[in-house]
Formats: C-alpha cells, structure tokens, sequence
DNA sequence: ACCTGAACACCGTTCAAGT
DNA sequence: ACCTGAACACCGTTCAAGT
C-alpha cells in the first residue's frame, strides 16, 4: 500500500491458464473455422506473445483435443442424464437424445466433427462410446453382440459428424443451408442418366430432406437392426 | 515392382504430366503418409521444381482429391461388377462386396480413408453412393426410404473409414496391429470400474475381434435395419 | 514459475524469367 | 506451352532472456 492509485489493471494482467486458453481456441475455432486457430492469433487474443502458450499446452494437438473435450463433455453433462420428465426413457429414446446431442454439438461447432472423426480414442468418444454401450445393454442385447452393437451407433455418429463438418466448411458462414442443399440437389438431377440413375433418382430426397431427421432415421434403422439380431441371437 | 537402383535417364526426360504427378503423389502418400506430402518433396521425386507442379495442377487440394479419386475408381472397378463366379449374388452380398472394397482399400491406403471422411460430396464417394443405392433398390426398398438406406450405410463406411485411417495413423509403421489392440485392450480393462463400466466389461471382444469381420457385421446390422423397416413400409 | 519475442525450419503458392 | 527456382507470406515450435 504505498501512495498511488490502486487501479488494478486485472482485465489485462488476469494470469494464463490452461482453462483460458481453451476457452479463446474453442471461441476462435468457432467464429474463425478450423484454419484460424493460429498460435499467433491465439496469443494476440490473450494478448501475449506465441511462446507463453506451450507453457500450459503441450502443441497444438493437444489443444484441439482440450477445446473438443470441452465441448462434448458439456453436451454429455447436459442431455444424457434422466430425460428431466420423470418418466423413465426407454433405452432407444437415450440412444436417440444421445446421438442427437452429438449431433446437435458439431452443428453449433463444426470443427468437433472433424476432431471426433480424427480421434476416436480420445476421452470425448470414449464417454460416448460408453454411454452408448449402457444403453445397448438395457435393450437386452447379448453379451457377445454388445461391442459390435456399439461400434455400429459410434460409426454411423462419427460418419455423420465428418460429413456434416465438411457441408459447414465448404458452405461459406453466409450462405442458407436450404440455398446450399438445394444446389448439390440441383447438380445430382443432372447427372449422367445412366452412370447415376440412382442417384438422380432420389436428387429430390436430398433435396426435401432435414437433417436431424435424416440423422434420426439412421439411428432408428440401426436400432432395428440391433433389435432384430437380439431375437436371432438371444434367448 | 518399384524401379530398382539401375539409373534410368528416360525417367527424367520423360515430360510431366497430371498422371505422373498424381502417381507420385499415390506413393508419397502409402510411403511417407499424409504429412509427407508435400509440394518440395513431390517436385524432388520428379526431379523438378515445385512450381512445375502448378501447371498441371491447381493446387493440393485438387491433388489430394485426384489422389483419392485414383485409388477409389480402381477399386470399384475391381471388386464391383458382377461378382466373377457365375451366379448372381444377392443384393446383401454386392452391398458387402461394395462395402469391403472401400473398406480393404482405406487398409491399403489409410490416408484415402481420412480424404473421403472429409470430402464425401466428390466423385470417388458419389459412385460408392450410387453403386449403393442400386444395390438398395434391389433390395426391395421402397422409393421413399431409399435416400435413407443408401445414407446410412455411406455414412457408417465413412465413420469406419475415418477410425481405421486414424488408428493407422497413431500407430507407428513398424508395430505390430495386434499389438497395438492389445494394448488399447489393456487400457479399457484398466479403466476407471464407475465411469466406464459398460467399456471394461467388452475389453475382451475389442481384443479378440478381427476388424474386416467387425466391419461387415456391422453392415449386416444396418442391412438386417433396412429390411425391418421395408416390412414395416412395404407392400 | 511464468512470460516474452526473436529466430528456426518448414509449408503452400506465386511469378518473373528462361526454354 | 512448359518448366525453373527464388521469393513471399505464412505456420508450429523452440529457447535464451527477462520478471
């Protein structure tokens, strides 16, 4: 307490962390794209220099991995839990909101569909894997079916999630989505008649389609499948 | 195969060319991987400067796509036609044979895999779509549903193929792949008994499974959903 | 312990200049 | 028309030096 102001200059001098800088990637990432997670513009944004960075990170994979775990451990957190209606989900009805919430997350942030798709072993997709895996049970599928079971919902999701990453990354952030889908239907009904007639023939379906919807629909036909092997299998 | 040490002078005479280009490109690829794909490395190989490259190609992006392009079409090519033994397989069996090229391919060449997971609107995945949605259709499925059958399968290829390039990618060249599942293995049985329950009781499948198998019962779970639901929908 | 910022080794891409 | 190779504008990462 010497004389002088006690301003205190916090806003600037707030000390790096770990945590803050997670928090500016997933905000770069999201508003700048997968491309403009730069070291240097990281750094400008936290207003130090590139260096003081890889003393709470180990790299940029690391990074990418943080700012994903973030994200899809929020999800999990949020959607997954009870249901919040009192009434007990049905095991498919968790599958669905389980899915969905994934889904829902790389819609908001594009890039977690790239990085989910890219590193499956890391801790989000584990979390996924194993809260799937659960629900996979509680439908009474055999022991010896479980893991097959599980991987088939966890690929699909993961499939979903690199092509619904790559739609936002090749549709610039102005344009419509009903604008871009209706342009990829537009192209597919010109195709080739004959070195793509099936193609052109459901070019309207693309064109009609929602994607949650679309998204949905393949859950529910790998839950047939699942079913359908259960009674095969079981009993 | 490959040119032995006997210098041949032809080779540098003879004048580049998209396909030359595209070929070297193929085997930086399958040598060296994703990352060593580069414009100075590239030009090294055909002994020419990096620039040389842009004239026949627009940048790495065309050639990564052109790259994909190569091996996918080869592929279909091969594996899709008529099945060579005479009698007509089952549309189940031309969607596993289609889905196993893809498949044997991304294990050949594990960067194809991570290329189609972010490109799937190009022409290498549009023929698999096509292709599959034929296949679809002689299922028996009806009109409506078809747009959807043919995406689920596309999209769990594609969540496949994306793991499969990862998982290729983290290990290293030299290990062993039963060793590197081993090891993945031991890690889900040693996990945390709370949180992951439902991931340490399948430890054991995860190391006993063999992942071409795994792969197609999983399209056997998608096909079994898909003919559910023509039941359902049908006639 | 934590931060700074210049420096290193790379990268894709361009372009005046050559043949 | 096709090729050359230096040069540009970046990038992730490192590290001596500061506080």
């Amino acid at each position: 307490m010497t004389a002088g102001r006690t301003c205190r200059p916090e806003r600037r001098r707030e000390p790096l962390s770990r945590e803050r800088i997670v928090a500016a990637a997933v905000e770069l990432l999201d508003t700048v794209g997968e491309g403009g997670l730069t070291f240097r513009a990281l750094a400008e944004r936290l207003s130090t220099g590139p260096g003081a960075i890889y003393w709470h990170v180990t790299g940029k994979a690391e990074l990418l991995a943080a700012a994903t775990d973030a994200v899809v451990t929020a999800t999990l957190a949020d959607g997954t839990g009870e249901g919040g209606d009192g009434g007990d989900p049905t095991p498919q009805d968790a599958i669905r909101a389980l899915a969905l919430g994934v889904f829902d997350a790389i819609d908001h942030h594009p890039w977690v569909g790239t990085q989910l798709a890219r590193a499956p072993w890391q801790t989000p997709m584990m979390r996924v894997f194993e809260h799937t895996g659960r629900q996979v049970q509680a439908l009474g599928v055999p022991e010896a079916a479980r893991f097959t079971a599980a991987s088939v919902l966890l690929n699909y999701v993961l499939g979903v999630a690199g092509q619904n990453a790559e739609n936002a990354r090749s549709a610039p952030p102005g344009t419509d989505r009903t604008e871009f889908v209706d342009a990829a239907a537009s192209q597919w009904a010109e195709l080739d008649p004959e070195e793509y007639a099936f193609t052109r023939s459901v070019a309207g379906q693309l064109r009609r389609h929602d994607d949650r919807e679309e998204f949905l629909a393949g859950i529910d036909i790998i839950l047939a499948g699942i079913t359908a092997g259960r009674e095969r299998a079981g009993s």
